[in-house]
DNA sequence: TCCTGTCATACCCGCCGGGTATCACCGCGT
DNA sequence: ACGCGGTGATACCCGGCGGGTATGACAGGA
């Protein structure tokens, strides 16, 4: 009776992000009329009006954007119940799943830490097969909601930890990279506010959740485009320590004093069970 | 072709409950014909064993387990979106909804605290209706995973904040509460090894999760109740340090030096984006 | 005013979820 | 050893409903 279909919520989801009927049905593969009534139907069962069907357009009503943001938390935890229930599968031992893990890196991450990790895991007596799954920045959250990864490694303040269990392995400050014969490259330390609003290098910027603020500085996609642009002259980068790493002979790190501290986590999905994750955990936990 | 429905969810967490398909099936007010088929097409849709049918009963294989655990959870989040999207019914403002909020309270938690955030928020500017959903311990919980609830106040260490967004209120030491001509109460502190195994005074215990720990001291259900065993000279308790507050005569308070402390926190879903709710959660900072 | 784009309505059909009856199988009691 | 009870699986039928096509209602723009 008032139980919610994961067939209403994907319907009602593909509704509301596309706003148009027309377009929702084409995107669910079906014809608009049943969307229409499915909507309808939904909405008498709920007793609640999700859409303002204007003449032109559908607008979302309040109960619409909570039905919205609840209705997606929903069918990410399905889906992420059948997919792990499927990667499950095979593995038939009583005493709990002891299957592969799937870890969600950045990219660009630092190799260091995850090179430690595995390794150590690895040593470990009953260790399960670690299977990496790269992926960008802020991409991460999601693909820990919806099954596809079982932990993550994340950055603070860059990712946000909430709904999700999380431990902080390391912590490490943050160095501006200049192009190496700039004059700020001479300081022995720089503040934020001496990179910030530098007329000849403006600050780079990187996407967050797939858009970017507005700024001066040039849009970059990855840490390859970033450092030649730094090569170049055109541009300074804040980036953690670790970032080092990757540095060329053009560039130059000075570390900056009040920039926040990056704290690298990992993080898996709050009421996971799995012994093969209490184990990367434990590991990590002592790296 | 891979999206589970979930009234496939609900058979299957019956049936994994129960470990009885024809118990299930009543419970789910169906015959069990169609329910041994609907477990049998969410295996062959998921490709995998869910379910050993020994000749005498049925037993979770190890994907099994982990589908009724991410079943529940998927369930509790349709549930929570159901529910939500009711309640944000009548109200249409398009800024964000601005219902009431159900805060789910211990009964036996601190009245001052929980007073003066009501004043408080109450005096805000537009504060939302606060609803005040009295329930056990740990039971909180389930209610917010599953839209009963908004908010919560929780108390670390008994209550474990996974999975929610939180903000640490206040921190208290704890006291052990015993019978006012006893020994011990003359004591000006205590610590844990002092109370814990007292020959004529066993500590109390209290139901964690539904069940009591072992122990020699007597199964308490409610705060009345204790009291009056612990005035009657029967047991001992620790708790926090503001229960002095419904202390009787007949008690006698001693601080504990190596109790943990408790720490009372404002908890709510992670994902949540309610304008009163971030109210009430400001309020609740500054208390 | 017509045309266009939008969502709603009307109607039909095939599938599938659910019910009833029954089977196959095993453990247990006498 | 045999029958009985209790388990889950199978066979078959039916009604509802999810989905498609055709069309309507209605507002906005040229």
């Amino acid at each position: 009776m008032d139980t919610l279909e994961t067939r209403e919520l994907r319907y009602f989801v593909a509704v509301a992000e596309e706003l148009h009927f027309g377009r929702a049905a084409e995107r669910l593969g079906m014809a608009q009329p049943p969307l229409s009534r499915a909507i309808q139907q939904l909405e008498r069962r709920l007793g609640v009006c999700l859409l303002q069907r204007n003449r032109r357009g559908v607008r979302l009503t309040g109960a619409g954007e909570v039905l919205l943001h609840e209705g997606r938390a929903a069918l990410d935890a399905t889906a992420a119940a059948a997919r792990r229930t499927r990667r499950a599968g095979g593995a038939d031992s009583p005493g709990g799943p002891r299957g592969r893990l799937v870890l969600a890196v950045k990219a660009a991450a630092s190799h260091e830490l995850l090179r430690k990790l595995l390794d150590a895991y690895a040593a470990e007596p009953d260790s399960a097969e670690i299977e990496l799954l790269p992926c960008g920045i802020c991409e991460q959250e999601e693909l820990l909601r919806d099954g596809r990864a079982d932990v993550a490694l994340m950055h603070t303040p860059w990712n946000s930890l909430a709904g999700f269990d999380s431990e902080a392995l390391t912590t490490e400050g943050q160095v501006a990279v200049l192009p190496a014969g700039h004059p700020l490259a001479a300081r022995a330390t720089l503040s934020l506010a001496d990179v910030r609003d530098v007329p000849d290098l403006p600050l780079a910027r990187w996407p967050a959740h797939g858009t970017y603020a507005p700024g001066p500085g040039p849009e970059i996609h990855n840490q390859t485009q970033l450092a030649q642009l730094i090569a170049l002259g055109r541009t300074v980068a804040v980036v953690p320590d670790s970032a080092r790493s990757w540095l060329w002979a053009e560039h130059t790190a000075v570390p900056l004093t009040d920039a926040p501290s990056v704290v690298t986590h990992i993080v898996w999905p709050a009421h996971s069970r799995s012994l093969a994750l209490a184990g990367l955990v434990r590991t990590a936990a002592r790296l």
